[in-house]
DNA sequence: CTGAAAGCGCTTACAG
DNA sequence: CTGAAAGCGCTTACAG
C-alpha cells in the first residue's frame, strides 16, 4: 500500500475538454462555471456542482498560456529596478512588498527585471516585456531615453521617477517637506548651525531635500552659510570623505551643531567619522538622516529620519497600473497624473538640543 | 512634422504572419529565422536578411504565450519565499539578486510567489503555480506539509529547507562548521567562558549552529557549561529579553568574556544590552553574529560574522533547476542530492582579545 | 438556455 | 529545400 511505483513519467495535465467530459459538458461550459463567468448562470446548480467535482477528481488547473493566448492578458504585471547589492536594496524591499501584496490581492502575477542601470540596459525593456506582462512598474527611473520606453502595448506606471515620463502616472513624496520639517525640527531644539551633506547632483530627489532645507533656514530667518552645504553622494564612504575633508579645512572653526543628510547612510557616514574624532552623537552633535531605511533603527544611537511610506506606494502604483491596463484610453487623461505621498518624521536617539557651549573643529592629524 | 496626433489607439501587434507576409515568406519561415532554429539552414542567407529587416521595421514581437502554449514552456521560473519586514530580509535579497542574474543569463523570467507563512498558505503553491512557470525555487522552506508540494508536472529546488524534501535537490551551507570556526577563532584568542545565545527550537539552522558551538568547546577541552546556553529567538528583541534576564539571574557572577550569537540580529540585541550596562564591545566583551548580513556592517563597532554565499547559492538553484526542468526524468536520481556551500569567518571590530581582569556581572536597577 | 465553431499566435511534424 | 496543415488549451462570439 505504501510503495506504489508512481510511474507518472509524462502524464499529461487535465484539460478543459476532459472535465467537460468526465462532467458530460462541452468544455465551454466547463469554462464557464469555473471561471465563475456571468454566463455560468445559465447553467443549472446540478450540472456546476458535477463539473467542479470533476475538476477536483482530474486535479485540473487551467493552462495560463492558452487563456492569455485567448484572452490577451497574462494577468502579470512587472517591476523594472536597479537591484544591486547597494544602496537601493531596502528601499526596494520595501517597495516591492507592497507590490506584491497588491498584485497578490487582485490575483496578478508579478515579475522582476532587473536592470543594471537606466541608460543602455533599460533600453532593452521594451523587447523584454512587451507580450509577457501586461503593464509595468519602473522603480525609481533615472530615465536617459525617455522615448524608447514609450512601448506601443505595454502601460507604465513609475515610482519616484526622477522626471516625469509623458503618459506615465509617477507616484512621488513630498520629500522637500521632509528636509524642510526636519530642519524646522532641528532649529526648534535651537539648533542654528546646521549642516547638509547633499547627494549627486542632478538628481530630483537630492534636490528638493536641499531646496527643503534652505526653504526651513529661510523661514526661521537664519541666514544661508553655504559653506555648510557639503557635496558628497548616496553613500557612506563619500559622507565620511566629504565630512573628513571639510573638517581638516575649518581647524578651530565652530563645529555645526547638526548635521542633516541626504540620506540615512550618509548619515552612518557622519556618525562614524564623528566617533573616530571622539565627538558623540547626539551630545556634542545632532544627526539626521532621510528614508528611514533598515540602517536608522540598527544605528548606535538610533537614527532621527525621514519615512516614506512606501509599501503604500507599491501598492497604489499596482492600483494605477492595473486600472489603465483595462481602459488603456484613458492613459493621456487624468490619470497620468502624479501622486505624491506625505511623509513623516521619525525622531529618534540622534537627535537632541545643541550643547551649551559651542563645540570647536578638532585639528586632524 | 513633430505632432502628428498618434492615434495607436488599438493597433494590432505584428505577428510572424505579418512578417512573413511583408518578407514573402511563410510565417513558419520567420519563425524558423527568427528563433535561429537549426531548420533556418535551409533558408538563404539573403531572404533570412529580408525577415530579419521586415521584423524590424514590423516592431515585431514574439507573443510568449502563443509560444508557450506550443512548446509547453513558459520560460518562467518561480520562486516561493516568506518576504516579510523581519529578518528574512537581507537574506532574500541577497539570495534573490543570484537567482535574477542566472535566470537571465538563461533568459528565463523569474516571478516571485510572497508567502505569509510555509503551513496553509504554501499550500495554495501547487495551484498558483503550476502551468505558469517551468519550476519553482523554495527559500528557506519550513515545510509542515511535505505531501503537498509534489506537484506532478512542477520541479522543484529548495534553498536552505528546513527539512529536505524527497526529490527535491536542496541547496544548504555547512552551518555547523560556520559556528565551529567561529567558536575556535575566540578560544584562539584566550576566550573560555562563551555564551551562545541559540535560535529557535526546532529549526535546522539554529540546532547546527549550536551543535557548532558544541564541537568546538568539546574539541579545545573546554568543559560545557549549560547555563552558558541561552535560548533566544531571531530577532533583537528576544536577545536583549534573554540575555537581560539570564544577567539578572546571576548577579556578581563571572561576566561570559564573549557571546556566540545564533544570527546578527540577535547579536545587535546583546550590544544593545550590554551597552545600556555601561559595558563596551570588545573591550569588556567580545560579540560574534552569523549571516553577515546587512547589520554586520552597519553596527558599531563592526560585527564579526559568518558569512554565506548568497548570491552564489541563488545561482546555483537556477542551474540546477534548469537542468531538471530540462530532464525530469533525472528527478529521482543523483541530481536531487543536496550541495553543501562552505562558509567564512569575516573578522571585524566586535571582537579582542578577553580582558586581562574578569569582568563581573553587573547588579540590575 | 446550450453546444459547435472559430480564433488567439506560435511551433512541430509532415507532405510535396 | 520549402510551405500547408494541424495542434497547443483556452475564450468569445455566434448559431441553434
Amino acid at each position: 500500500m505504501p510503495s506504489q511505483p508512481t510511474k507518472t513519467k509524462t502524464k499529461r495535465a487535465a484539460t478543459l475538454a476532459d472535465v467537460g467530459r468526465a462532467a458530460g459538458v462541452s468544455a465551454m461550459a466547463a469554462s464557464a462555471t469555473l471561471n465563475q463567468a456571468r454566463t455560468s448562470s445559465r447553467i443549472s446548480g446540478e450540472t456546476r456542482e458535477r463539473i467542479r467535482q470533476a475538476a477536483v477528481k482530474l486535479n485540473y488547473r487551467p493552462n495560463i498560456a492558452a487563456r492569455a493566448l485567448a484572452t490577451r492578458r497574462m494577468q502579470t504585471i512587472g517591476v523594472a529596478a536597479v537591484v544591486d547589492g547597494g544602496e537601493l536594496n531596502y528601499y526596494f524591499l520595501e517597495v516591492f512588498n507592497g507590490i506584491l501584496a497588491a498584485a497578490a490581492k487582485h490575483e496578478q502575477n508579478t515579475t522582476v527585471f532587473s536592470l543594471h542601470n537606466w541608460g543602455a540596459d533599460a533600453a532593452r525593456l521594451p523587447g523584454l516585456c512587451d507580450g509577457r506582462i501586461d503593464g509595468l512598474i519602473l522603480l525609481a527611473p533615472t530615465w536617459t531615453a525617455p522615448e524608447s520606453v514609450r512601448s506601443e502595448h505595454t502601460p507604465y506606471v513609475s515610482i519616484h521617477a526622477n522626471s516625469v515620463l509623458s503618459g506615465v502616472a509617477n507616484i512621488e513624496t513630498d520629500e522637500e517637506q521632509g528636509a524642510y520639517e526636519m530642519i524646522r525640527l532641528l532649529i526648534a531644539q535651537g539648533h542654528r548651525r546646521i549642516m547638509h551633506i547633499a547627494g549627486p547632483e542632478g538628481l530630483t530627489g537630492t534636490e528638493r531635500r536641499t531646496r527643503g532645507y534652505k526653504r526651513a533656514l529661510s523661514s526661521a530667518r537664519i541666514a544661508l552659510d553655504p559653506s555648510l552645504i557639503v557635496p558628497a553622494g548616496f553613500s557612506a564612504g563619500t559622507a565620511r570623505t566629504a565630512l573628513r575633508q571639510w573638517l581638516r579645512h575649518h581647524p578651530g572653526h565652530l563645529l555645526p551643531q547638526a548635521i542633516f543628510c541626504v540620506n540615512d547612510s550618509t548619515a552612518i557616514g557622519c556618525m562614524e567619522t564623528l566617533a573616530e574624532l571622539g565627538l558623540r552623537v547626539p551630545d556634542d552633535v545632532s544627526v539626521a538622516g532621510f528614508d528611514d531605511t533598515l540602517v536608522a533603527r540598527i544605528a548606535i544611537p538610533q537614527l532621527t529620519s525621514v519615512r516614506q511610506p512606501l509599501r503604500e506606494m507599491g501598492g497604489k502604483a499596482v492600483d494605477l497600473l492595473l486600472a489603465r491596463i483595462k481602459n488603456p484610453n484613458e492613459a493621456s487623461g487624468s490619470s497620468a497624473k502624479s501622486l505624491v505621498f506625505p511623509v513623516d518624521l521619525v525622531p529618534r536617539a540622534s537627535m537632541a538640543p545643541p550643547p551649551a557651549v559651542d563645540r570647536i573643529v578638532p585639528v586632524l592629524r
